[in-house]
DNA sequence: GAGTGGTCTAGACCACGGT
DNA sequence: CCGTGGTCTAGACCACTCT
């Protein structure tokens, strides 16, 4: 019995060009620098207008398969192996949801050096602290505190701050899509106060993550360190396939 | 002294597009669920095709931007706030490179039940197992351990696999692009055993790092655990920016 | 039925690369 | 020079939604 007619028929020949072409890179019959047949050449091949083979190489370059050369050609990138999609929110990890918080502090204050230059303001300029500890069941399993230079429309209510993640915070004076976050991960021993907010009494590490975020152009506008109790907190990340989403329904379509 | 005539006027039709749009997003003007022109209304807008106007539109879909509904519209999309991009290299990370390894032990092992479950396989498929020592400046950073599933021309020559990251082990036999890659981070103190091979003799917390590697058809292919010093290990992840990469090419011609 | 997005065509002009 | 990819047009037909 043949596939023909099967999965592909009913595909969009942009989709069909793409998996066709992403198959033999994923097989190998393509490797990382060979040339890609030319857009001409697929058009013939597909029976196909140019505007609808070269949709078919855009998702491949999206999806970072190929990448094109004007006046020569396209061809097959180098995988990125260093590179994945990693999940992450203060509230919830691979093994933990936050339930609970306390408010240890929320104050105004002056900054000291390193905040200065972490948050790259000016000394006499405010800035915001919200210490929290945060509980799963009962349990602490978080220690987290932030620091925001303080604008009008900043949350100092307790209502608002309680639950929201750092994002959240500061959604109100920046639009979420404009703000470029960065973490740092790392793991540490606790000291004594940590200890004593996370009911830490035997040797348990830390799993600490930085958060630094900033605006569109590129002045920080907050920064918070999370330390986790090592036994509650797991993260999860993948490498990503960009791909393939698109010809689900297609496959599940054909299946029926 | 007008913007008019400046970045803009060299800007392709439908990247205008795309960034006016985007612009409007950011600056909060337009609000997760909102709708945007129709297509036609940006065709009449711009003077341009509907080819253009889409391929703009595809554009902001890409990155996240937007989303369509077929027979309804575009309309702008909730930001996802807890997806970073996470670089992940076990030779290389944010704040130390492995200039030298140490090979314990490279076998082929019967596998025991932890194995046989984590791996998918039958018991008497045969493991590779691969234990390694990272160095950096002639201290101990990590302790490495690979298992992978054993098929012909698989590495068991020494040289192969010194310096081979988990995914170049599994590079010869199957491309890197069929390749899915998982990672579990989390962190513990050490045993005794690894406490030896990391001159660990004070209160070291370690940073561990679980790597599961699948095949294209989601089959296991190797599974690895490194366990680094936690003061050489430092992970960095931030939030992607898919975006405006494309524009800076003619940025820079406007600049100068 | 009018409007929306999804797919596709058959041309066009351009800048660029190699001969 | 010819072939390559990059941009763009002015149409077309379809499936879908809403009224």
């Amino acid at each position: 019995m043949m596939e023909y007619g099967g999965i592909n028929m009913r595909l969009p020949i942009y989709l069909r060009i793409a998996e066709d072409i992403k198959e033999k890179i994923n097989k190998g019959e393509l490797k990382p620098g060979d040339a890609i047949y030319s857009e001409n050449a697929l058009c013939r091949a597909y029976k196909a207008s140019r505007m609808t083979v070269r949709r078919g190489l855009a998702l491949l370059a999206n999806e970072g398969y190929i990448y094109s050369i004007p006046g020569k050609g396209n061809f097959v990138r180098e995988p990125d192996n260093d590179t994945y999609t990693l999940y992450y929110n203060e509230m919830k990890n691979f093994i933990n949801s936050v339930d609970k918080t306390k408010l240890l502090e929320v104050n105004i204050i002056l900054p000291n050096y390193k905040l200065i230059n972490s948050l790259q303001i000016t000394r006499n300029r405010k800035v915001i602290v919200i210490r929290r500890l945060f509980f799963t069941g009962g349990e602490p399993v978080a220690y987290d505190v932030k620091y925001l230079p303080y604008c009008k429309g900043m949350p100092i209510v307790e209502k608002e701050i309680r639950y929201a993640t750092f994002p959240e915070m500061v959604a109100k004076s920046t639009s979420l899509f404009a703000i470029k976050k960065e973490l740092i991960i790392y793991t540490q021993m606790p000291d004594e106060e940590t200890k004593k907010y996370l009911n830490i009494y035997n040797e348990l590490p830390l799993m600490v993550v930085e958060q630094k975020l900033y605006n569109r152009e590129g002045k920080p506008i907050g920064m918070g360190i999370t330390y986790f109790r090592g036994d509650y907190c797991k993260l999860y990340a993948e490498s990503y396939f960009s791909d393939s989403k698109i010809c689900e329904k297609y496959k599940n379509e054909a299946e029926t």
